[in-house]
DNA sequence: ATTATTTTACCGTTATAGCAGTAATCACTT
DNA sequence: AAGTGATTACTGCTATAACGGTAAAATAAT
């Protein structure tokens, strides 16, 4: 499963345990309501900021992984 | 500090540490140069799949985060 | 079954992402 | 100081994201 497969499903279910509609989504997102549909069938050219609306408005939270995350942390720290 | 300023240094950090050009990680990421220039700006409005590119291409993954992640998973499970 | 609501799907328009090319600035190296 | 490579910064072009409008399926409610 790719990442945008993984977000619609994300999305979709976090809309229906909050009992939004798409329209109301958006509303709340402040996009339109093609963006919420595009998402949800998993459309991989969405800009970014846009997602990031509609995760925020769902309080889903987007971070990022990798071997080298712990260490970039630790030397922030030291600063 | 926002999620694509948070992307911006993750990206970048992870670049340096791989000792990468920008336009060497374009090339491995199959984007142009301007791409990376934009996203270690900050850049909001870069399309996912994109982004997404990137940073496959750094060994960096996303990851979703909510209250109702873990229920959704438990879901899941039982399917 | 009929109505109402929601979701899926298409449309034309406008704004802009991504591209390659080029140039200027910055940072090293010798 | 001069040369080399990397980064930052523009440019014009083409593709397409996002938008609202409309309409057809699908789903839910009465």
């Amino acid at each position: 499963m790719n990442v945008t497969e993984e977000i619609a499903r994300v999305v979709k279910y976090h809309r229906n345990k909050s009992g939004l509609t798409q329209k109301q989504l958006a509303d709340i997102a402040g996009v339109g309501k093609t963006v919420i549909f595009d998402i949800e069938k998993g459309k991989e050219s969405i800009r970014i900021n846009t997602m990031i609306k509609v995760l925020n408005a769902l309080n889903i939270k987007i971070k990022l992984d990798s071997p080298l995350m712990k260490l970039m942390e630790d030397e922030n720290e030291r600063s």
